[in-house]
RNA sequence: GGGCGACUAGCUCAGUUGGUUAGAGCAACUGGUUUACACCCAGUAGGUCGGCGGUUCGAGUCCGUCGUCGCCCACCA
C-alpha cells in the first residue's frame, strides 16, 4: 500500500488517473448481455468551442450520471462528439482569410471548404480535450463530428426522407438575413437587443393637395427608396380623408398611394406607417393585402442597389441612414429627430442587425408535432425539474398555432449541401418540384451528374444535430438488425442540457426520432412513441451567472477560465463545488469561494484516509465481505452502531437522489455524512477505542467499511481522489480494477450484509448517541462561556437518573475525551454555585473552584427558561385541542406528547437551578 | 402583450406528499500549536420564511391577491 502524502496533490493524482484510465479503455461502452443499457448523448459542442463554466456543469454532471450507472452495473455509454457549427466555423476561416486579403469566393467553394477542415484538424475539438481534464468519461473511441461520412449520409437521408414525406418545400419567404454571412437565419439564430437611436419624423407632400403634408415616423430612412405606400389605421379620424390620396415619395421623386391597413396602430408615432415591404414583416404582409410591389434596395451584403438612386448606389447601410436624414432635411422633409431605443434583431454570430429580406429558402414543416407534445404529456419523457414541460408544451403550441416553419437553408459552404439538383437548361422559374425531369432528390445524386447541378445551399447545423442521438448508432443503416446498438443503446436515458435550447435542440430530437426511428406513419400509437422517444429523461441544468447575476460573457470578463479554476481547486475540487451549488435548474450566481468548498472537502477526505492509514495495519479490505469478516462483533460500541446506521441510511439518501434527478441535494448528503457524522464525531469518539488493543482491529475495520462504500458513493463527482484512495486503501484487493467498474451496494444490500455478519444493527443507538451529542455540546458551550474552552483540567459533574445515567457511564471515556474535560462525576444533589446545562440525559455543572457571577448565569437560564416557556404554551395548545388529537396522525400527536414532556421537564430543572441561585 | 420562475439568517441557498420549537455553507464574533486535516477544531450571535387575506386542528410548504426582482417568447414602424 503506498502511503498518503500530507497533503492532497490534486493535479498529479488527476492526470495519472485520467492516463490509466483512457489508456485501459476503462470509459469504452459496450453491449453487454444481461446489463441494462444506459446512455448519454453530449450535446455536441461547436467544434471551434472552448469549455467554458456552462460546459463545466453541464458534463459534470453527465459524468457524475454516467459514472453513477457504471457502478450499478449497466452497460454505461457516454457518447461524445463535435458539430461543424456551419456560420460559426465558416466565419472563423473567413476571418482568417480576410487576414490575407482574400475572400471565400477568391477560393471557390472546393478549395474554400478544404481550408475549413485543415482548420478543424488543426484547431478543433480542443474542447474535447479540455473536457479530459475535467475527468469527462466519454468513450472517446466514438468521437463523433457532425460532417462525417456517415452523420451526414444520415443528415441527407432525414432531408430526403422528409422531403418525400411533403414536410420539405421551398419558397419565396420572408426570413432574417444576416449581411455578414449572407445567409438566412432561422428566429432562434437572431437575438433582439435594445438599440439606441434616433426616430425621425418626415413629412411626405400630398399629391392631391400640394402644400399639405403627412407626417410619417421612422427609425430607418436608409429604407425610403424602397417604399410603395403610406398606410394609416381605416379607423383614424384624422387620415380618413386621406385614404385614396397619394403622396410624393421624396427619393427617387415617385407617387405612392396612402392606403389603410389595421396593422398600423393609431397610436404609436404619426400614425401614419411608411410602407416598404421588401425590408420589413409587417410591411411584406401589408404589401401582401394590398397588392403592392416589393422594392429591394439592399444588396445581400447591406450595402444599397441602384434602385436606391444617387449618392447611395454602393453605400453601407448605417451610413445611408444618416445620408437620407441630411438629404430629408436639404429637401425640407424632415420635421425633427428625436433619441429613440427600440428592440433591433441581430445576428447571434456575426453580431450585426439583421435585415428582414425576401429570399428563395427550403423550408421544413415540423414533423409528428402531436406525438411530441403527447410523448412528455403522457410521461414517456420526463424533464426535471418538471416545470420545463411547461416550457417544451409552450413552445410546441405557440409554433402550431402560428404556423411557424423551419428555415432549413443556409448560404453558406461548411455544412450538409442539400441534396437536391436541378437538370441544366431550365430557368428557375420555369422549374417544376413536382417534375423529376426538372428536380432530383437523393442523397446518392443523379446518374448523370453531367445534366444536373447541385443546390448551393447547405443545411442549418441543427437540421443535423436534431438526429444526434440516432444518427451516431448508424441510423438509418443500422435500423434492420436487432442485434446493433441502435437498438440495444437506443431510446437513450438521459439528456443533460441547458433550458435555452429546450425547443432549438430537446423539441426537434424528439420529433426527429418519433419520425424516423421506426417505419414511415402519419401518426403514432402510444407503443410507436415509448418506442421511438430520443431518450426518457431530460434534466435541464441552470445557468451560471456572475456573483452580480449577471451573465457570463467574453466582453464582460467575468467568466473564469475554467482550466485556471482546476489548477487552483482541482478537477474534484471544482466539479464538487460546482455541483453543489446548483440547485434545481435555476440560474446560479458563480463566485470562488463557493468552489472552495469542493477543494477543502477533498482535502478533509484525503486527510480522513491519511488518519485511518496512520492509525494501523490494514487488513483484508479486498471486498464488503472480508472487511467485515474483521469486525468482532463483541466489541461494537453504540457509535459503531450509530454509523453504520447512519451509512446505510445515507447510500438509501443517495439513491433516492438519483432516482430524482437531485442532483444537488446528492453531494449535500455527501457532505453532511463525512463531515459532521463520520470525521466531527465518529472518528473523534472512537480514537479512545482504537489505542485499546482489544478493540483496535474492529473500530479500524468499521472505519474501513464506512469507506469502502463511501468512496462509491462519492465516486460519480469526485472521481480522482475516490480512485486514488480506493487504490492507496487497498479496496481494490490484488486485482487492482479501477472503483468504477466495481458494483456499488444498495443500501438494502449493504444492511443485509452487515447484518448478516454482525447481527442486527442496533436502532436504539441512533437515539443515544443524539444525547451523547447533546451532552457534549452543552459541555463544551459551557466551558467557552465560562472561557475555560482551552482548559482540559476542569471537573464537571452530572445529576441524572436511571437510563441517562447509565447511557453516560456507557460512555464516560468518550464524553472526557470529546468535551476535553477532567471529570464527569455523578452527583445525587444538585451543587451549589456552578453554571450548569440541562440536557436530556441529566444535567451538568461545571466546577470552577471559583465565584461564579450569578447575575449573568441566571440571565443565561431565564433566556433558556423563556424559549421553553414558549414551546410549552404551544405544546398545551396543540394538545389540548380535541381537533388536533382527533385528525392528527397518532405518530404526529405521540410526538408532540413527547416534546412536551421533555419539555417540561427541562423548564422544571432551569427552574429549580435558578432557585438554587444564591440571590444577589 | 403572452408565458415561466424567485422572494427563508449580512451573503448564497436547502427545506421531499402540510405535522415537533425552521437548517447548511460562507461572512462576523469568541476561544484553540487537541501529533488526520488552519483547505482545521470548539463555541456564540443572527430569521415574525416579501405584504395582506383564505383553507386547515395545524401553513415556510396549499389557494387568492398585491409588491419587488429575474428569465423566456412576441416586437409598435
Amino acid at each position: 500500500m503506498a502511503t498518503i502524502d500530507k497533503a492532497y496533490n490534486a493535479h498529479a493524482v488527476e492526470d495519472r488517473w485520467y492516463e490509466r484510465w483512457e489508456g485501459k479503455g476503462a470509459f469504452r461502452g459496450e453491449i453487454r448481455d444481461g446489463a441494462e443499457p444506459y446512455c448519454i448523448m453530449i450535446p455536441p459542442p461547436n467544434v471551434t468551442g472552448m469549455l467554458h463554466m456552462g460546459h463545466i456543469l453541464n458534463n459534470t454532471v453527465q459524468d457524475i450520471f454516467i459514472r453513477r450507472a457504471r457502478l450499478e452495473g449497466k452497460a454505461a455509454l457516454w457518447f461524445p462528439g463535435t458539430d461543424h457549427a456551419g456560420i460559426a466555423t465558416q466565419t472563423r476561416v473567413e476571418k482568417k482569410l480576410r487576414e490575407k486579403g482574400l475572400h471565400r469566393r477568391d477560393l471557390g467553394r472546393e478549395k474554400f471548404v478544404d481550408e475549413v477542415w485543415k482548420w478543424r484538424d488543426e484547431h478543433g475539438g480542443i474542447i474535447l480535450k479540455q473536457l479530459r481534464k475535467l475527468g469527462a468519461s466519454c468513450d472517446w473511441e466514438r468521437t463523433s463530428f457532425t460532417l462525417d461520412e456517415h452523420y451526414s449520409k444520415a443528415v441527407l437521408t432525414a432531408f430526403v426522407e422528409l422531403y418525400r414525406r411533403g414536410y420539405i418545400y421551398r419558397g419565396l419567404r420572408m426570413s432574417n438575413w444576416c449581411p455578414v454571412s449572407q445567409t438566412a437565419l432561422s428566429n432562434e439564430e437572431v437575438i433582439m437587443k435594445p438599440q439606441k437611436g434616433l426616430f425621425y419624423k418626415m413629412r411626405y407632400e400630398l399629391v392631391e393637395q400640394p402644400g399639405e403634408y403627412i407626417h410619417i415616423s421612422t427609425t430607418r430612412p436608409e429604407t425610403l427608396m424602397g417604399d410603395v405606400a403610406v398606410a394609416v389605421h381605416p379607423d383614424d379620424e384624422r387620415y380618413k380623408d386621406l385614404v385614396g390620396k397619394h403622396v410624393w415619395r421624396p427619393f427617387p421623386r415617385e407617387k405612392i398611394p396612402i392606403i389603410a391597413d389595421t396593422a398600423v396602430e393609431k397610436d404609436f408615432g404619426t400614425g401614419a406607417l411608411k410602407v416598404t415591404p421588401a425590408h420589413d414583416v409587417v410591411d411584406f404582409e401589408i404589401g401582401q393585402r394590398h397588392d403592392l410591389p416589393t422594392l429591394d434596395v439592399l444588396n445581400p451584403d447591406g450595402t444599397l442597389n441602384e434602385l436606391a438612386g444617387e449618392p447611395f448606389v454602393g453605400m453601407d447601410r448605417f451610413e445611408a441612414r444618416k445620408v437620407a436624414a441630411k438629404k430629408l432635411e436639404e429637401l425640407g422633409n424632415l420635421v425633427e429627430t428625436e433619441p429613440y431605443e427600440n428592440n433591433v434583431g441581430f445576428s447571434e454570430r456575426a453580431d450585426v442587425p439583421i435585415e428582414p429580406r425576401l429570399t428563395m429558402q427550403w423550408w421544413l414543416r415540423y414533423p409528428k408535432v402531436e406525438e411530441a407534445r403527447r410523448a412528455v404529456t403522457e410521461g414517456h419523457i420526463r424533464f426535471h425539474p418538471k416545470r420545463w414541460e411547461k416550457t417544451y408544451l409552450h413552445w410546441l403550441e405557440t409554433m402550431e398555432r402560428d404556423n411557424i416553419d423551419w428555415c432549413i437553408s443556409r448560404q453558406l459552404w461548411w455544412g450538409h449541401r442539400i441534396p437536391v439538383w436541378y437538370r441544366k437548361g431550365i430557368a428557375a422559374a420555369d422549374r417544376d418540384y413536382d417534375n423529376p425531369e426538372h428536380v432530383h432528390v437523393s442523397v446518392e445524386g443523379p446518374e448523370d451528374p453531367e445534366n444536373w447541378e447541385q443546390e448551393e445551399d447547405v443545411l442549418d447545423t441543427w437540421a443535423s444535430s436534431w438526429l444526434w442521438p440516432f444518427a451516431n448508432f448508424g441510423w438509418p443503416d443500422e435500423m434492420e438488425s436487432q442485434a446493433s446498438e441502435l437498438s440495444y443503446f437506443y431510446p437513450t436515458q438521459t439528456l443533460v442540457t441547458g433550458f435555452d435550447i429546450i425547443f432549438l435542440w430537446v423539441a426537434r430530437m424528439v420529433m426527429a426520432g418519433l419520425e424516423f426511428m421506426g417505419e414511415a406513419k402519419e401518426s403514432l400509437e402510444d407503443a410507436d412513441i415509448a418506442a421511438r422517444i430520443p431518450f426518457k429523461d431530460v434534466y435541464i441544468n441552470g445557468l451560471i451567472r456572475d456573483s452580480k447575476g449577471r451573465k457570463m460573457s467574453k466582453s464582460l470578463g467575468n467568466s473564469p477560465d475554467p482550466l485556471d479554476l482546476i489548477e487552483k481547486f482541482g478537477a474534484d475540487g471544482l466539479r464538487f463545488g460546482i455541483v453543489n451549488i446548483a440547485p434545481s435548474g435555476q440560474d446560479i450566481l458563480f463566485s470562488e469561494d463557493r468552489i472552495e468548498i469542493g477543494r477543502n472537502f477533498c482535502n478533509k477526505l484525503w486527510n480522513a484516509a491519511r488518519f485511518r492509514q496512520m492509525s494501523g495495519e490494514s487488513g483484508d479490505n479486498s471486498s464488503l465481505e472480508a472487511v467485515l469478516q474483521r469486525i468482532d462483533k463483541e466489541h461494537l460500541a453504540a457509535y459503531d452502531h450509530w454509523i453504520l446506521g447512519r451509512l446505510v441510511e445515507t447510500t438509501a439518501e443517495v439513491e433516492r437522489c438519483f432516482a430524482q434527478f437531485e442532483v444537488h441535494a446528492y453531494p449535500r448528503a455527501l457532505y453532511e455524512f463525512f463531515w459532521s457524522d463520520y470525521c466531527d464525531w465518529y472518528l473523534e469518539a472512537s480514537k479512545a477505542r482504537m489505542k485499546d488493543p482489544a478493540t483496535q482491529a474492529t473500530v479500524l475495520a468499521v472505519q474501513d467499511l464506512v469507506m469502502r462504500q463511501y468512496l462509491q458513493l462519492l465516486h460519480p463527482v469526485t472521481p480522482f481522489i475516490t480512485e486514488e484512495l480506493w487504490q492507496n486503501l487497498g479496496f481494490s484487493g490484488e486485482a487492482g480494477t479501477f472503483l468504477q467498474s466495481t458494483q456499488l451496494p444498495v443500501a438494502g444490500q449493504l444492511r443485509s450484509a452487515i447484518e448478516q455478519q454482525l447481527g442486527q444493527l442496533d436502532d436504539q443507538a441512533q437515539a443515544e448517541i443524539e444525547a451523547i451529542k447533546e451532552l457534549i455540546t452543552r459541555i463544551r458551550a459551557l466551558k467557552s462561556e465560562y472561557n475555560v474552552a482551552s482548559r482540559r483540567d476542569v471537573p464537571f459533574y452530572l445529576l441524572a437518573e436511571g437510563d441517562g445515567r447509565e447511557i453516560v457511564e456507557s460512555h464516560l471515556q468518550t464524553i472526557l475525551n470529546l468535551a476535553q474535560i477532567e471529570s464527569l462525576e455523578a452527583v445525587s444533589e444538585r451543587p451549589e454555585g456552578m453554571p450548569a446545562g440541562v440536557t436530556a440525559l441529566g444535567t451538568a455543572f461545571l466546577d470552577l473552584a471559583q465565584a461564579i457571577d450569578v447575575a449573568a448565569e441566571r440571565q443565561r437560564l431565564e433566556k433558556e427558561l423563556a424559549k421553553l416557556e414558549k414551546g410549552i404554551k404551544a405544546g398545551e395548545a396543540k394538545l389540548g385541542n380535541e381537533k388536533f388529537l382527533n385528525s392528527a396522525p397518532e405518530a404526529v400527536v405521540q410526538g408532540a406528547r413527547d416534546q412536551l414532556a421533555a419539555t417540561k421537564a427541562r423548564h422544571e430543572e432551569i427552574q429549580m437551578l435558578l432557585n438554587s441561585l444564591p440571590n444577589g
